[in-house]
DNA sequence: AGTGGTAGTTCTATTTTAGATACTTAGAAT
DNA sequence: ATTCTAAGTATCTAAAATAGAACTACCACT
């Protein structure tokens, strides 16, 4: 972009789903649930629990809450005992999937350039 | 992706850049900074303060100072009375326009379908 | 009868983030 | 002489987000 073609109205006018999006997955463990549960289809409570690395149960209990309601994950109960929960991507939160990838790329490359993920060709197929 | 190649051990592995990330562009306002850096090229304090519906200086300050620790930001001072500061891109903050553009067209297509934004031919230029 | 398991809720505490107000600089305009 | 300008800083308070600990429910198992 070597001109600058953008007018004060149509920034004024992207300002408006970015501010929305910063809403939606500015929440401190958004990204990770979504990129978790992207990644393994299914997640359950206890399982989210142990792979955030310190998250507390009231607050992955309301950033699930949030995501769910946000339209992002579907939580559907089992009736039974011990209780279980699955966490699945509704069909809007996995039109999210290309820009968790985008995002994963390039952080990959960018904010940890000298971490070597064993499983790179995963990501390319 | 109908079968789950996902093990443990690369999940965990992609959790370390997602959490960088969230870590990185998590603030209230930065991902709408970035936009507005990023697509007038150069901006000043007050433009930043005056398009950020609701951002107050001492709030504004701090997430500027944060992407410029972070390496997004240049922050060039010029040594006039009244005080002239103009915030730009580094090449590390150019890297990250992609991601900022793939947000974008996500957002205005799920979050704001019904938005009708008036300059839409200029993103695919 | 007591323990373990899952997915919570509730309450309080702490941390993070944001907001309000006052002050600074030094030249230019009124 | 006072006011205005831009981009702050400093300090304090308020609000929001997150953390931490305790408690619940229900059934199975020992």
């Amino acid at each position: 972009m070597s001109e600058n073609k953008f007018t004060d109205e149509n920034v004024i006018a992207r300002c408006v789903p970015m501010s929305k999006l910063q809403s939606v997955i500015g929440g401190k463990w958004k990204i990770l649930i979504l990129w978790y549960v992207a990644f393994y289809k299914v997640q359950r409570f206890g399982e989210l629990m142990r792979r955030l690395d310190g998250v507390t149960q009231s607050t992955l209990t309301k950033q699930l809450r949030e995501l769910e309601n946000d339209g992002f994950l579907h939580r559907e109960i089992y009736k039974e005992i011990p209780p279980k929960v699955e966490y699945s991507l509704t069909e809007f939160g996995e039109s999210f999937i290309p820009v968790l990838q985008t995002m994963m790329t390039w952080s990959e490359k960018y904010l940890c350039p000298d971490y070597v993920n064993p499983y790179k060709e995963i990501m390319n197929e």
